[in-house]
DNA sequence: GCCAACGTTGGC
DNA sequence: GCCAACGTTGGC
């Protein structure tokens, strides 16, 4: 199983609204970007996704996991992108802030803070785990 | 609100 | 194919 991070502007679309999405789901879509979107292919059924909050809250909130892979975005004219389905799989009980990832240095090399406009990025293993760890401290 | 970083577009 | 201009993202 794979790992990965993705983003969203919570008042375009949150955790909540994930959550309330139910068991089947919602499409990940919009993605217009190569990496990104290479990225979104790699994925496979059964992989988790860090959900992502950015510009408000900066912080990541929960996990999704991945329940179709890849196809065309429906949304996409060009039809040169594609989208995913995922479901929401849990909060974390805290939430991992960008400040406390970019103080902790096995995470100094996350695309997150490399490459901060990538909105969809692999995470390996030992860093999902580190991440997850950190989700069950209180700050 | 500003701006750095980065991606895309289009003229040449 | 290069690069300037422009647009977008996202942290601060």
């Amino acid at each position: 199983m794979n790992y990965w991070l993705l983003k969203s502007e919570p008042d375009v679309w949150s955790l909540d609204q994930q959550m309330h999405s139910g068991i089947k789901g919602s499409m990940w879509d919009g993605v217009r970007n190569y990496q990104a979107a290479n990225n979104l292919r790699k994925m496979k059924k059964g992989d988790m996704c860090f959900f992502y909050h950015s510009n408000i809250g900066k912080e990541i909130v929960g996990i999704v996991k991945v329940i179709k892979e890849a196809y065309p975005d429906p949304t996409d004219k060009s039809k040169k992108f594609v989208a995913i389905q995922v479901r929401f799989d849990r909060k974390l009980e805290y939430p991992v802030t960008l400040e406390s990832i970019k103080k902790t240095k096995e995470l100094k090399d996350l695309p997150l803070i490399k490459q901060s406009r990538l909105s969809v990025m692999p995470i390996d293993t030992k860093h999902w785990k580190i991440i997850l760890n950190m989700s069950r401290i209180v700050k």
